[in-house]
DNA sequence: ATGGCAAAGTAGCTTTGA
């Protein structure tokens, strides 16, 4: 099976795309989204279900949002951090194929004298507490999505000046992640240099490859001994009116 | 030092993103 997640930047602007490339996969079982920036009643649920998939989803409108287009059934699907009261969508889980599927739109931070930058880090706490828990439940669990944190200086390009994304509090809680037992799917495996899965749209940043890596896929070890290949696919950052960022996708035996 | 691009909400522009 392969899990992907893509941040597709409106799913509104996005979804002939994401059908066409789901049409292009068909080996992807769980596709996970992020920045749907959509209203629960305005999902096009209808035209996902027509095109022969499941779906669950959570959103609002204009930010954030995030749904997860399966092939399976989506069994217990829950919507955020359970005792973590958000008003923003940005986490929705489900259960595909025996896999617990995690899909996750960390937040930005703005700046790292923003009030949204100690949310973020408030947030990834909870997220890390919650998810412990989760492992216990759930000897296999992926958590995929648009981490908002390049976690080493290799993910990121050499221009890159501003501090966030690459800050010590945010590169720490992305270890707290690994150190709890998850692992980066896509390091364990030969990549090429200057990987990145997000090119700013301004100053011709994907033409020049002045990326970050900032989209990526967790799993628990039961899950990641699995894992037999992960791949970031460029290929939709190509294509007229882009998402931002472009599916990473992981193969699991 | 600044804006640069895209999307949304809403109707000329601001806010946000990363």
């Amino acid at each position: 099976m392969q899990l992907a997640t893509w941040n597709v930047n409106s799913l509104k602007i996005r979804l002939p795309q994401v059908l066409d490339w789901l049409t292009t996969h068909p080996e992807v079982t769980a596709l996970c989204l992020q920045e749907t920036k959509m209203d629960d009643p305005v999902f096009p649920r209808e035209a996902i279900e027509a095109a022969g998939f499941r779906v669950a989803f959570a959103g609002q409108k204009t930010y954030n949002g995030v749904a997860i287009i399966a092939r399976d059934e989506l069994d217990e699907v829950i919507v955020n951090i359970p005792g973590f009261p958000d008003e923003q969508k940005r986490v929705i889980s489900a259960t595909i194929a025996g896999v617990r599927v995690v899909c996750a739109y960390i937040p930005n931070g703005q700046a790292l004298d923003s009030d949204k930058y100690q949310y973020k880090l408030a947030w990834l706490d909870a997220l890390s507490t919650w998810l412990a828990g989760e492992q216990l439940r759930f000897a296999r669990l992926a958590l995929l999505g648009d981490y908002n944190i390049a976690p080493e200086d290799r993910d990121a390009h050499a221009k890159w000046s501003d501090p966030l994304l690459v800050s010590p509090p945010e590169r720490a809680a992305f270890q707290r992640l690994l150190d709890q037992g998850f692992s980066d799917v896509f390091r364990q495996f030969e990549q090429a240099e200057k990987s990145f899965s997000w090119w700013d749209y301004r100053g011709f940043s994907f033409k020049k490859n002045a990326g970050l890596r900032i989209d990526h896929i967790l799993a628990t070890s039961e899950l990641a001994s699995r894992c037999r290949s992960c791949v970031i696919d460029v290929e939709p950052r190509r294509h007229e009116r882009p998402s931002d960022h472009t599916p990473v996708i992981a193969s699991f035996e």
